[in-house]
DNA sequence: TTCCACACTGCGGATGACCACAATTGCTGC
DNA sequence: GCAGCAATTGTGGTCATCCGCAGTGTGGAA
């Protein structure tokens, strides 16, 4: 349902073709890139999995596409292979957001282990994703003055209360929060409160 | 009230001075220790501030005491310096939790941001960390009886459904949603799932 | 202009939440 | 045994919520 995947960028084949043999064999696909433009140019915002990127490339080095992709607002683990890294290089690459910085020759199980708990990792926030969008379109369907009274809501704040700071009847607060309950799908205040803030118990 | 405090473990009492004098002048107090076995010693779990920790010293090594204070659950920033640190050593540090890993020699001004950065991120992690505290004293004060209402509570469910659940009266459900209301400081549903999930709006 | 989404309001009733008063049972510690 | 806490239940009443029914007004789209 959700296959493994890794994106791999380097400009040696023999290593694209080592990796995707060795993640095959640990039940990994894998697409590769000869280049980072290359990847880049491909590169859509619903990608998944990891990448797996080579820093020295000819053109455009590994740590500049990883660059791009933060501006693009990419969300895949981003793990760097490299062969003449130094100490600054990998702390600035890690502080940035990337997922491990390893140094050639490493050992193919520790790529694979790598690998494999990036793309886990990614899954796990692709279903956090899922369930957040669910909520964005939700909200969407929310008239102005129906964020409005929910906002109130959420502060614990009784309809009278909530009447009066807006200056209309109670009535009417009655009429939006009812609304916001039925587009949001749920039934009661505290399951309102409980959907907008995720990751309890 | 606050004093930003940094915490520097380094053999060489020159290093320890220098450091010192350049965080005084950015308003940063320190207290420096000579060796890991001498710091570790002296730590308590309500230190704060951040840890400058040299990775090369007599005896017990930066990385080694690092790895004890995680054991020991310290929450400070842990910023490490080295002379001869190399790519892996980085990596692991940083996937560790360490906060930053510089190489000697370091521009003063750098090091003086990244303590400064460090001290900061520790007192934000203070702040909710109180929060948090009076959370948990809170929570200890609910008998079992009341944790498990509160719970269902939570979920949204009616009074009587919650009885029904319990086998208990509708009444009983009541006295106790209401004790654990006044124990927890809230008077509302809605309140106590806010103050549960934090970090919203 | 007609239609429609949105905001607004009132009335009255059913249901749920909350509370003061009052009381019983069982267990723990002095 | 008695004090104290936790858990339990009932009565009766007040306040809040929820909802159907009914209606007004406004601004934008067809």
């Amino acid at each position: 349902m959700n296959p493994l995947l890794a994106h791999i960028v380097d400009d040696d084949e023999a290593i694209r073709d080592a990796l995707t043999w060795l993640l095959r064999t640990r039940n990994v696909a894998s697409r590769t890139w000869s280049s980072a433009e290359e990847f880049l140019a491909a590169w859509q915002p619903d990608f998944h999995g990891c990448v797996v990127l080579d820093i020295r490339m000819r053109e455009m080095s590994g740590l500049e596409c990883f660059d791009v992709l933060l501006e693009r607002g990419n969300n895949m683990p981003v793990i760097f292979l490299t062969g003449h890294g130094d100490v600054p290089m990998a702390v600035g690459a890690l502080k940035k957001g990337a997922f491990d910085f390893l140094e050639k020759p490493f050992d193919d199980n520790a790529l694979v282990d790598v690998v494999i708990r990036a793309v886990e990792s990614d899954a796990r926030r692709m279903a956090s994703q899922e369930a957040q969008a669910t909520m964005s379109s939700r909200l969407a369907q929310l008239t102005p003055r129906e964020i409005e009274v929910m906002h109130l809501v959420l502060t614990g704040k009784f309809n009278k209360v909530i009447a009066d700071e807006l200056n209309i009847s109670m009535r009417t607060v009655e009429v939006h929060r009812s609304r916001v309950f039925e587009k949001m799908g749920v039934r009661s205040a505290v399951e309102l409160a409980q959907l907008l803030a995720p990751g309890r118990d």
